[in-house]
DNA sequence: CTTGACTCCGTACTTAAGTACGGCATTAAC
DNA sequence: GTTAATGCCGTACTTAAGTACGGAGTCAAG
């Protein structure tokens, strides 16, 4: 089924990615991304592995992690380490639930929004805002 | 029992929100927050709701929304354009439940992760990646 | 009435995350 | 077997989001 998405060139795991050839190269860089080995001549190939964790990136980074950050969380895959990762993990864990009820909090006065918006004529005061103000941290 | 909240210098105000002077500045300038007026003389005085515009613009930021589009979800709610703001904020809950979805993927990762991980000795094949796996877009 | 902390404003610098460019090598297609 | 498309690599440019800086004004305390 994804047969296709072995020995693929840089190119075609940028497409297969829905990413820029030069974030590959730049993921790899920031040694988010292996760079494999050249096994026919002078050319590295992909697979679907490297798809995979493009993709995760890319999705960790829109749920407002930065790279760093995704690097940590790749980090702890690895097996290695076992009591750092699961300390890392926890800490994570704390931060990826903060977000969650923010989120939350952010659907919540969304949907409220769209319900009364053509309902109510006039003054529509939302609670977009309010949503986000039992912030602790800053 | 927030009084102490009302007629703010910018530099209180900044300390408040937990931000540097020159970020309100930048967000004034962006439209994110308003400019308000020099009540006596020629310094701007700001209250409490200018400290939760702060916040929830951070807020949201740490939840991987650019200012660009906090300052959308900023136009949403001031209740004018009812129809326009109805679809927005459709659109955007679309966005956030999406983002939801990712996030308690990732929670779910983490938390088997803190689980298994002592638990486990060797060979930890973790769930992380794979939570973002079955993402739609790109 | 001066001094020190702060404000105002404009401009310039920084960091993160790419994105583009140019030159050379290689390889697939004609 | 040439040539157009890619790949490789290093360096430079761009955008978003601040951050810092410098000079002038202001205000409250001593």
């Amino acid at each position: 089924m994804q047969k296709e998405l072995e020995n693929l060139t840089i190119g075609a795991l940028a497409r297969a990615a829905g990413v820029n050839v030069e974030t590959i190269r730049f993921y790899q860089r920031k040694g988010l991304l292996p760079e494999p080995d050249k096994p026919y001549g002078s050319i590295r190939r992909y697979g679907a592995s490297d798809v995979t964790r493009v993709r995760f990136v890319k999705s960790a980074q829109r749920l407002g992690f930065s790279l760093d950050e995704v690097a940590e969380l790749l980090k702890l895959e690895d097996g290695t380490h076992c009591d750092e990762a699961r300390e890392q993990a926890e800490r994570k864990l704390a931060d990826v639930r903060i977000k969650l009820a923010d989120l939350r909090r952010i659907e919540r006065a969304l949907a409220e929004l769209v319900e009364r918006c053509c309902a109510a004529t006039g003054q529509v005061r939302c609670p977009l805002i309010e949503a986000l103000q039992q912030n602790p941290v800053g």
